[in-house]
DNA sequence: ATAATGACGTCGG
DNA sequence: TCCGACGCCATTA
């Protein structure tokens, strides 16, 4: 056990951390891996893209893009349906979002 | 203890 | 705009 409350399999203090945040984030807005680390104040913007690497698919993975406002390869197509499907800013051509005009600041 | 590895980010060319 | 070099830092080898 790496910790003394070895407490079952459910994810680590802080991805449930930055999980719950991506739950929040609305449909057609989105966060970069490095505002939620931000936003946090904890951690970086690598442990960020961890903790959706593992724990990912249970939020609204596709709202949560690198400074770019895109997503690796193998998720874009994926990402595109829901990108439409929410009328998120979207650029077909080059696959990414127009973070522009659709990022998040966390505040409600 | 050292080195390689990532759903990353900034900067310079 | 695109791309490579670096910096970053917990995790894994």
């Amino acid at each position: 056990m790496s910790d003394s409350i070895g407490r079952s399999d459910e994810p680590p203090a802080y991805a449930q951390l930055v999980l719950e945040l991506v739950r929040r984030i609305p449909p057609a807005k989105v966060m970069t891996y490095g505002d939620i680390a931000e936003f946090l104040e904890r951690g970086t913007a690598r442990q960020v893209g961890a903790v959706m690497a593992g724990y990912g698919s249970q939020v609204p993975w596709w709202r949560v893009v690198n400074a770019s406002g895109q997503l690796p390869e193998q998720l874009r197509g994926e990402a595109g349906a829901n990108y439409l499907a929410e009328g998120m800013p979207y650029d077909l051509e080059r696959e990414r979002v127009r973070l522009s005009s659709c990022r998040w600041d966390g505040m409600a």
